[in-house]
This record gives structure tokens, C-alpha cells and sequence, in this order.
DNA sequence: GCCGATTTGTCCGTATGTATC
DNA sequence: CGATACATACGGACAAATCGG
């Protein structure tokens, strides 16, 4: 995908400083030049670098970068990535507690609340995300079983996104989700290190499968100090 | 701009459900005969679909539909729209109270906060916003002096991006935000509803105008039962 | 104010690859 | 295997905005 190459390679030379905050990157015509592709192919990825907030083009006189490098922050968000990579991205060490792992099958009341349909067979996991030392991340995920065969409570101590695509072969391509905020209950704080937070960030997700199948809901409720969510939009996109 | 308008009429005729959840919709070649334009703008309108969380193609197979009604919210954040949308959107009666209105030159610590540069001129603006006779947020906006001229505390009380886009032809293009959570200051309670909340949902945004210009950053503080923050992520783009 | 060069934005047509059925 | 459907890439044409002479 060579698109996506010059994404990679653009974005990297942003976030090194070849190409610094309120300048021009070169022009379409020097680029394609440059990557030796098509237009379009450049095109394609400066609308990808666009969408996450690296540049904006403005017609008649190139394409701006708008990038900075942001203040340091304890847990951050955004894009699809899993708890491990987001984790290791900020230097954290983290472990991950398997409190509850079951099979069962939805009922009315479970699939209201999660999407599923009633009588699909799920996977109900409980866990604790921990960060150096700190219990700071409760995840409440149902998985459409059917997607995930063989999945143990030691794959979910690792990582359940890990085992559905490097050895199911499962890609996750889309994922929704929702952030609100929710009081602490007696079992977040029987589990959590919540020190004296009685509020927590909740974000709730959909996630999607390469066959467009809603194969994972989690909830997560994240200790509001460490909780930060990222986001950019791009007016007509 | 056909491939906006091809976006907007299968957008309309998902949500309005000529093309329910989880089915496909016509297949490529059958909506380019409908719509008259070519392969490349209906891909286009697609991955705008795409991007926005209503489908998901399926290579091999059709552009599967992945949105669904949700759950009323109280309020829902997410797109690019002003205050005023927003509450239009979901049904609410709103109002602005504008509690400061001074213009200022940024000093280091503001231009830090901020992320404008020292020296700058700017609005400084604290508003807090009511929905249905409650004051559910509050707002702390810098707006660059420059990019609004002619600014007044009644437009404030209005809307400014109304301003800026229909009197001073600006366009809104790019907004990053930051969600995280804080605690309600002694300010917040005293100009807000806040019940016995004692922390809040933060927003803090940035936007880009046409020109590529940072022209305003607020940090919007809603009162959490009030808050949610859509949001879609497509791997890859 | 005008013109021409530059740069991004939109759209079209075509070719080829890959996955599904 | 062939037909269908989405994915990527190329090249060309014209429009719209900017900028300098």
C-alpha cells in the first residue's frame, strides 16, 4: 500500500521536526515527484495525515502542518490500539488481572445492554488494568464467542486483540465508542485503586470485525487522573 | 461537490432506514449508474460513510451498514458544530450567559495554557452555557483578536462561530480536542448547576480556520450527567 | 487591476489486484 | 472457473485560490 507508506513516512517526518509546526510540507507536484506515485496516491495520503490532525491543506498556497507536540499526559486514547501498545506508547508498565471469565449466553437484558442479539453465546470478561503498580483501569467486555473459539482466561491476561489477530487472523477495522462519565460503585472500588475519586470516565465500545461483525463491547472505567481521550475533526470528512 | 451530496443522500437513507443495520447497500457499480458520477467519487462519498461510523465495505462482498439508532443522550458531542447546533440537534432550548468579555494580550503563562504565542491579542471570553433553564457548562474561550474583529459581548451571547462563518466568512476546518476530567472548582459551582457533582468532563478544543490559523482554544466544563463524546476510528485512516 | 505560474480540490476513465460466491 | 464486488493506483482535465510581477 503505498499510500499508506508515504503516510508513515510524512507523519515521521513531522513528528521528528523535518517538517515543524505552521510550515509547508512540499508541494503535491515535488512530492509525487519525490515518492515517484500518481496525484491521487498523494493525495490519498494527505487526506490520511489530515484526518489525524498532522496538516491542513489550504488551496492556492500548500499544506500547512498544525501538529504540535503535546504536554505529557498520563493515559492516552484515541486511535485503535490495544491496552498493551497504548501502555507501551506511553512508557508505562502494565499487567493485567483476570477477574471474572465465563461463557454465556445473552439474554434479553445482556443484549439490550451490549448490542448483541439474545441467545448469542459470549465470552464475559472482568479486568483490572494495572499500571505501575496502580489499579487504575476496569474493563467489563463481551465477546460474540463464535469469533473468538478458544479463547482462555491466560489469553485474556495478555491480550485478547493480540490472539484475535495474530493467531485468529481476525482484523478489527472499525470501532465506535462512547465516552460519559458514571459514579464509582462499591465494585470499582473494591478493585480498583480508586483513592477518594467518586466519579469515573467511561468509555463504551463497539468493535468491529473485518466482516463487519460486532464481535467485542467493553466498558471501561478509567480513574479520572489518568484518563485523557484524543480526538480530531475535519469539517466535510 | 457530488460526492458530498452522494454522502449526505445514503447517510439520510440509512438513518432513515431504507438501508437497515447490517444490511448492504447497492453495490458499487449499481449506485454509479444511480448517482450518474464515477467510480472514483462514489468511493469517495463511501469512505466519508465509512469514516463517520455508518458502514463498513467488505471487500468480496458489499458495503455493509454498521449504524444503528442509539439511546437518547443528554447531550451529544462529536462532528464539528456550535454550541447552538448541538442543542438544536438534541431537541433542547439554550441559552448563553456570558459572565467575562475582556480583551487581553497573552502573557507566558496564558500563551502557555493556551498554546497561542505571548503577545498575541485575544478575547478572552468566560460563558456559560443553559440547557432547559439549567446551567449545564461552562466555557473558557480564547479567540486571536485578529481573526474576529468587531467581536461584542451580545454576539458572544449568540454564537460566535455564526459570526465568524456568516458575517466574517471564515471557515471552520480542523478541531482537536482533549477530553479529561477535573474537579469543580469554587468558580464552577458558583456559576453553574451542579448539584453535588463534585467533578466534571473537560473539553479542551482547538481550531483551525481556513488559513491553517489557530484562532481559538475553550475548555468546556459540563456537568457529567449531561456529557457525552461520540467518536468513530477506522484502522487505517 | 490583470495576467500567468503555482498549488490544492474535484471529477473522470481505465487498469489491475484481491476476495467472495 | 467465471462473475461480482471492493481496493489500489495511474494519468489526465479542469476548477478555484494564492501570489508575484
Amino acid at each position: 500500500m503505498i499510500y499508506y507508506d508515504i503516510y508513515e513516512d510524512l507523519r515521521d517526518k513531522i513528528l521528528e521536526g523535518t517538517y515543524p509546526y505552521q510550515s509547508f510540507i512540499p508541494s503535491e507536484t515535488k512530492l509525487v515527484s519525490i515518492y515517484e506515485c500518481s496525484h491521487n496516491t498523494l493525495r490519498r495520503a494527505i487526506s490520511v495525515l489530515m484526518l489525524h490532525g498532522f496538516v491542513q491543506p489550504i488551496r492556492g498556497k500548500g499544506v500547512l502542518v498544525i501538529y504540535r507536540q503535546e504536554r505529557r499526559a498520563n493515559f492516552v486514547l484515541g486511535d485503535i490500539e490495544t491496552f498493551k501498545e497504548a501502555a507501551a506508547r506511553n512508557g508505562l508498565d502494565a499487567t493485567t488481572r483476570v477477574h471474572v471469565f465465563q461463557r454465556i449466553v445473552a439474554s434479553a437484558q445482556v443484549a439490550e445492554a451490549t448490542g448483541f442479539a439474545a441467545g448469542d453465546e459470549l465470552w464475559h470478561l472482568e479486568r483490572v488494568r494495572v499500571l505501575e503498580g496502580k489499579a487504575l483501569i476496569r474493563d467489563k467486555s463481551y465477546f460474540l464467542a463464535s469469533a473468538l473459539p478458544g479463547l482462555t482466561a491466560s489469553i485474556a491476561e495478555d491480550s485478547v486483540y493480540a490472539y484475535a489477530e495474530d493467531v485468529l487472523g481476525m482484523k478489527i477495522v472499525t470501532s465506535k465508542r462512547v465516552v460519559t462519565l458514571d459514579y464509582a460503585t462499591s465494585e470499582d472500588r473494591a478493585v480498583m485503586d480508586l483513592l477518594d475519586f467518586d466519579m469515573l470516565a467511561v468509555v463504551t465500545n463497539h468493535t468491529f470485525n473485518e466482516q463487519g461483525v460486532m464481535f467485542e463491547t467493553t466498558q471501561s472505567r478509567h480513574r479520572p487522573d489518568y484518563f485523557t481521550f484524543n480526538n480530531t475533526a475535519v469539517r466535510g470528512y
